[in-house]
DNA sequence: ATAATACTTGAGCAGTTGCTCAGGTGTTCA
DNA sequence: TGAACACCTGAGCAACTGCTCAAGTATTAT
């Protein structure tokens, strides 16, 4: 009755890294942050501003949205521009948007 | 550049409600729980053996999604049967998994 | 009524999170 | 070189999470 996603597969590692994926997404800052990387790439005072969250904190946040690879950063100059790396990302939090849209 | 999403518009709350929806996902257990019921209903004691996660577990996570309103339970007998609420819940699993699959 | 089964719930606790604060690194410019 | 700017990082702490345990409710069977 659900298609061809009956008795999906999946090991415990598995479940594992998506639940970190959606871990990532599952806070308001790290979630705006995100938002915000939607339109191109920004520098975090950029990003601080204007979620107006502390500079600190946005680091804080970025450094754990790197290291789980949904963004990348490339310093230029005294500014590090962050950008999402992945597309899925977008697609996620877009589709997610659908459903609390209703 | 990016298409239609270029100045994503979203308030406060919209974000707030966005993450408290990756949040339900984002519990290896939950994730487990919400998984299990892809290819249709089960009861308490299933999920529990399934999952090998305590009865008592599995209630409090099928309790806390009840209230986020991504499972629905109906009591038959003894038992009591959840589903997936909402069809966008099934998508955004299988979306991830997509992701960490690459 | 009594017992057994299926599930729910509250308390308590160890582990995790996200913030601030203070101090550090890297880069530019006078 | 030294000051200013942009960013990073570790420590510390209050708040939150997910588990277990013990006790509860709901339903069925005898």
């Amino acid at each position: 009755m659900t298609g061809p996603e009956e008795g999906l597969q999946v090991d415990t590692e598995e479940v594992e890294v998506l639940a970190e994926l959606f871990h990532q997404m599952a806070d308001p800052t790290r979630l705006l942050l995100l938002m915000s990387l939607f339109c191109g790439e920004k520098c975090v005072c950029d990003l601080a501003e204007k979620t107006d969250v502390s500079v600190s904190a946005v680091s804080h946040q970025l450094r754990s949205l790197r290291i789980a690879r949904l963004v990348r950063s490339r310093r230029k100059g005294r500014h590090v521009f962050y950008r999402l790396d992945d597309e899925h990302v977008r697609d996620l939090v877009s589709k997610g948007l659908e459903h609390v849209r209703e």
